[in-house]
DNA sequence: GAAAATATTTGCCAATTGGCAAAAAGTGAA
DNA sequence: TTCACTTTTTGCCAATTGGCAAATATTTTC
């Protein structure tokens, strides 16, 4: 819970009361590895802090294959969770930690928190800009940097999830990855 | 003039009044085809608002070569313009027309409008998920594939700059972009 | 633990893309 | 127009990656 609030004060300032308020309204919940969200969306529709793991989100592409669009990990804000394309699967792939708040209180806190919506919108900002970053470097880098620098951004994960999620990230197939996974011993 | 409230209102609503405070404090600025604002920051050093035209950024990488990072066409708020990575390069790949705003009038604006910073925040949150977006879909395409995709984004400048710039904004070299625009007719 | 199911690696070959250099085409200046 | 300069195209070959299927390895289930 604290690294939220310590997380929530990098981008505007709280006092005491409103820490309160915010503690108060936030639940803990924790997810054990490949819990899919999307059939169960039902409780975390909100928003939803991920404290600790590693999240991803796929799709299926027209010819019908399983493609992650993103990885989430540590720190990460998850807004309008319920408001991704119903196409889109949300899928933990380690065990996870959250701080979920329902619509409701969510709204109490905007109300409530003067800028609260604006410390917001600058954490989603900084998340974007973060995840253009990445992405946009990832393009124009052959399949070994990519990997590469898919190691360095989740060092934690690469053996411990399916290929598949990894490969599908990178843009690559399978087989190529094994070959890359390979060579760079 | 009249597009950028368009946009705005799309994202707020204002009144007449406040319309009027922004309009007045707006400046129409046209530069002409290839115009480098890295050398010339001084003027729009604050908020653009580009109209009208095709703009890219662009930057040199570790092997000393010219990458274009972005495009950004009609409707694209640039804003922070001054503080893209210095190493960054903003040009004018057609003519174009911007709407610039001074850090002073930006800020009296913030001040006076209620909401404004909020209205903005959204615009610059809308436009970084369709920047997302539309890298996120060219990674895992082949080249030609994300040639026509460039097309359909840019359709009216492919063949009026500098095959270069498309080349490393689609993380491929001139060779094989000449191939490929031989190879589609 | 054994069998079944799933995930990963490997082999083989084809398709794509890169690297380099030369040729061709286009552009601008005098 | 002609010359110099820049941009684009092409040829040639190498490196990378894809596609498919079979072989291994790993995980799950019973």
């Amino acid at each position: 819970m604290n690294e939220f609030i310590k997380y929530i004060l990098q981008f505007g300032n709280l006092n005491t009361q409103q820490i309160d308020l915010i503690t108060g309204k936030a639940a803990e919940m924790e997810f054990p590895k490949d819990h899919y969200f999307w059939e169960a969306t039902k409780v975390p529709k909100h928003i939803g802090f991920l404290v600790e793991g590693v999240v991803r989100v796929s799709f299926y592409d027209n010819k019908g294959e399983e493609i992650t669009k993103y990885f989430f990990d540590e720190n990460h804000l998850i807004k309008d969770w319920g408001n991704f394309e119903p196409s889109f699967y949300i899928q933990t792939v380690t065990d996870c930690k959250f701080i979920i708040f329902t619509k409701k209180d969510w709204k109490e806190l905007s109300e409530t928190i003067l800028d609260w919506e604006r410390v917001i919108d600058k954490i989603m900002t900084k998340q974007h800009i973060r995840k253009i970053e990445k992405i946009s470097s990832m393009i124009s880098q052959d399949a070994t940097t990519r990997y590469l620098e898919f190691l360095k951004n989740f060092p934690n994960i690469a053996n411990r999830i399916p290929l598949s999620y990894i490969a599908s990230y990178l843009g690559i197939t399978q087989s190529s990855l094994s070959r890359i996974r390979k060579s760079i011993g």
